[in-house]
DNA sequence: ATAAAGGGATAACGTTGTGTTAACCTTAAA
DNA sequence: TTTAAGGTTAACACAACGTTATCCCTTTAT
C-alpha cells in the first residue's frame, strides 16, 4: 500500500496520545499533523486539508462530536475520513458518534498496531482511485518533481519554477548522480537547432539552487552538471 | 440513505444471532441472506453475490478468517464489504482480521443498534466512492460540480456557469492539480478541428474566475493551466 | 416578426514575468 | 600567477497572459 502523501490530522487534548500515534503513523509512512483542541482541529483541517482526522471526543473548546458536524456541513470534507477515537464506550456514543458521520469509532485505550489497521483498512477500502501508476512524477530524498501537476516539493514545501527551470531540474533529476554535459543539457531542454549563449544555462542553474534552496546540483568543472544530495 | 437493494450475508454457527442480526437488519431495509458454517457461507456468498458479508470467525467447517481469506482471493470479491464479528477480542486476532482484508472487526456481545451504525457507515462511505465515479459529480476542496444538473456551488451558494465556461471548469476540475495544456483545452472543449483565437481560452477562464470568487484555477505560464486550491 | 438577453468569439491594449544576454566577479587547476 | 570555467547580477526584449469592450449569433419572450 502507498501510503505516501496521506495526510492525517489528530486531535486530542492529551499531549502523550498525540505523540504516540504520531509517532506510529508516522513511521508508517503517513504525515501527520496535531491539534490540541476543538477549535485548532477546525483550523488545521483547513489549513491542510487531511485525508483522515482522528478526533477525541472530550476536548476543550468544541468537542469532536461539534468538529464532526461542523466538517461534515462543508463541502470540503463531506468525503474526509473521521475516526473518534475516545474513552467514551457507552452504546449511544458510539451511535452518535456514527449519526455524526464518522467512519469508525475506537475506544481507548487502543494499541497503536490496532489503530494502525483501523486506519489502513479505512483507506484500503476508500483508496482504490488516485495513482494511476507510471505518472513521471520523480522523488529524490525530499524533494518530489511532478511533471502532471507542474510542481516541485522540498519538505513537503511546494517551490514555484518556471518552465525552462523545470524542464532542466527534471532532466537532472531523472537520473540522479549522472552528470550531464553542457551540449546534452542544450539538446535535451533548448533543442538541436536552437542557439543560447554560454550564460544562460548557468543562470538557470543558479535559480534553481536559489529557489529550492538547497545543493542538490553539482557543478563539474570543464564537465557538465549532475543532480545529488 | 437508500439501503433498497443493498444484499448482507450473515455467517454464524449460533442460530440466535443470526436471527437478530437479521431481523434488524431487515428493518432497517437491507435483504438479508444467512449461513451457519464456512462453507456455506462461501456457497451463499457465489449465489448471492452479496454487497456485504458478516462472518464469525469460530464457526465449523472453515473459520471466518479463511473464509475471508479465500474470498479475497476472488475477483468477484476483491471489493466486497467484509466485517467480522466474534467474541475474540485480543488485539492479534483483530489485527489478523483487517490484514485479511476485513473492512471492520466488531466484537460480541454488541447490540443490534450499534451493528447497524457500522454497517451504514460502511454504506455511507463506500457508497460516496461509487456516486463520485458513476454520475459524474465533481466535489474538490468546497467547490461541487454537477454536470448533470449543471449546477456549479461554492461554499453552498449556487453559481451559474454559461456552457462552455461549465466544460472547461468541469474539464480542469476533474484532475485537480493536473496541468492541461492550452492544447489539451481546445481538443477537449471546443474539439479537434475548431480553430479559436489565442485569447478565448483567456477569457473564459476569467469569467470562471470571476464567477467563482475564488483563485482555484492557476496558470502555469508556458504551459496551460491547473485546478488547484 | 421583432426585441431583448445572453453566450461566445475576437481585437486591441495593458501587464507580467520568463528567458536571454552582457558585463563583471569568483574559484580552482596548471 | 595565470587562465579557463563557471558564478552572479542587473537589465532588457518579448512572448504569454490578463482585461475590457465590442460584435455577431442564437435563443427566448412578446
Amino acid at each position: 500500500m502507498d501510503t505516501k502523501g496521506k495526510k492525517i490530522l489528530i486531535a486530542d487534548d492529551e499531549p502523550d496520545i498525540l505523540e504516540i500515534i504520531q509517532y506510529n503513523l508516522q513511521a508508517e509512512g503517513y504525515t501527520v499533523y496535531t491539534a490540541k483542541d476543538g477549535d485548532e482541529a477546525l483550523q488545521r483541517a483547513k489549513q491542510v486539508n487531511p485525508d483522515l482526522i482522528i478526533l477525541d471526543i472530550m476536548m476543550p473548546r468544541k468537542t469532536g462530536t461539534e468538529v464532526c458536524s461542523i466538517l461534515r456541513t462543508q463541502p470540503a470534507f463531506k468525503d474526509t475520513l473521521i475516526i473518534f477515537l475516545t474513552a467514551l464506550n457507552d452504546e449511544s456514543s458510539q451511535v452518535r458518534g456514527f449519526d455524526t458521520g464518522a467512519d469508525d469509532y475506537v475506544n481507548k485505550p487502543i494499541s497503536p498496531k490496532l489503530l494502525l489497521s483501523r486506519v489502513n483498512a479505512l483507506f484500503r477500502r476508500v483508496g482504490k482511485k488516485e495513482e494511476g501508476g507510471s505518472n513521471g512524477i520523480l522523488t529524490v530524498g525530499n524533494v518530489v518533481i511532478d511533471p502532471v501537476k507542474f510542481i516541485v516539493e522540498v519538505d513537503d514545501n511546494e517551490v514555484s519554477l518556471a518552465k525552462k527551470e523545470f524542464e532542466l531540474l527534471y532532466l537532472l533529476a531523472s537520473r540522479p548522480g549522472r552528470v550531464f554535459l553542457r551540449n546534452e543539457i542544450l539538446n535535451q531542454v533548448w533543442g538541436n537547432d536552437v542557439i543560447v549563449g554560454d550564460r544562460t544555462i548557468d543562470v538557470h542553474i543558479r535559480k534553481i539552487r536559489q529557489k529550492l534552496g538547497l545543493d542538490c546540483i553539482t557543478t563539474v568543472k570543464g564537465v557538465g552538471y549532475k543532480f545529488d544530495l
